[in-house]
DNA sequence: TTTCTGTGTGATACCATTATAACCTCTTTT
DNA sequence: AAAAGAGGTTATAATGGTATCACACAGAAA
């Protein structure tokens, strides 16, 4: 589920935001000052964030600024009408919309839709490998074995192209949990060990140029001989 | 490197047209107003200009006007639908080619590649693919089938050919949403469901060389093989 | 060896995702 | 105005990936 930070000192503002993103089946997260709102964006790492212009303590800019230092997160400011100036200067400074109150939540729900929409090409890294007679095409997602496609779930390839794009590097099972299933999954660890099974059912005895090799009290890694 | 002018008020679309074009490797600067356009294009003097017609302050043909002033540098209109006398008015006031909204990030590219590569406007790409038994031709937007025609709405057309156009490529329902339906399009991803539903009616049984493939949890890819 | 703890494996049920059908709305045609 | 077609939405059914459990098994330590 997409998490959205909404970053508005004003509660009553605050509150209609939450109730209708979370009626779309975001999960929100509110902070009512700048210095809560970086303070909540580095702990809950949102997949977007809703940013007041106004706000007490540290204003919008300020926080854009520290979230850019962190990375390209997605950032939508609210800006009061006829700022048009902070509207520019705010895109200038690295946000990825802006939407003028007074707002209808049908324009809002739109504009973080579409940046999320935007966002999500750039985060599939999308590329191939190949080991010896392996072969792992996550743009076609497609897993080839001796030149023969083998039909393989979403999770197993992410998996499998995981480790195999750092081959010999031991990852342990919550390193595979935050990376492959995302840092908002809390569920058991045991899952790895089964579609590490799964994986080795459909590689076994292919090639002995590469392996999956457990490391025991470890992880896994993705093992390359020669 | 080439150097692209994006002048364009609608912060989603520029948004959404610098990411793309960067993408494919181009040094963009955007310009959200006519006057920022000028002063920007004089500053960074660059190989090609996006131009939308309508802007605040000066429109997009005072912008042109003043360009052709300084030189030759290719200029590409955009324009909302249904705008046909400007196409024509724009064309003869010197611009090099135009594109009109919603467009495709892919006719986008394609065109300013074109223009770019041989200072001339992209007759429109071939826009006829042919696969086995299958033929889809935009031109004239005919569906052929093992040599009959197939009537097809417009939307059907323009998804089968936009994933025949990059076949075994999976394309998220998001990607499909921005790519065909337009960027200003905010609806309901099961609606790509829908369409290849109905692209499948059609299709079914008329050849194993290819099909409308599912990935699951991914989206849909034109899956050709051999 | 025994004991302890971590790991592999099979079975199972849940639930998110997708397919399908039916329904609306809007536009064009007759 | 009625009919027909396109495009999109919603409701429901079908699908099948995935998480989790339970237990067997294996490696480490004593």
């Amino acid at each position: 589920m997409k998490r959205i930070l909404v970053v508005e000192d004003d509660r009553n503002i605050s509150q209609l935001l939450q109730m209708y993103l979370k009626k779309e089946g975001y999960e929100v997260t509110p902070a009512y000052d700048g210095g809560e709102a970086y303070r909540l964006f580095e702990e809950t790492e949102p997949n977007l964030v809703l940013l007041d212009i106004m706000l007490p303590v540290m204003d919008g800019y300020g926080v854009l600024s520290l979230i850019r230092e962190k990375g390209d997160t997605p950032v939508i400011l609210l800006t009061a009408k006829g700022e048009t100036e902070d509207k520019v200067g705010g895109l200038r400074k690295g946000a990825d919309d802006y939407i003028t109150k007074p707002f209808e939540m049908r324009e809002v729900i739109a504009r973080v839709e579409a940046v999320l929409r935007r966002g999500q090409p750039a985060t599939k890294p999308a590329r191939k490998l190949t080991f010896d007679k392996l072969s792992i095409d996550m743009e076609s997602m497609v897993l080839e074995v001796n030149g023969e496609k083998v039909p393989t779930p979403l999770k197993e390839m992410e998996l499998l192209y995981h480790l195999a794009s750092a081959p010999n590097k031991v990852f342990t099972r919550n390193q595979l949990l935050d990376e492959v299933w995302g840092i908002s999954y809390f569920g058991d660890s045991r899952t790895v060990d089964v579609h590490v099974k799964r994986l080795r059912e459909k590689l076994e005895g292919i090639s002995d140029q590469w392996s999956l090799e457990t490391v025991w009290r470890v992880g896994y890694k993705f093992e390359v001989r020669g």
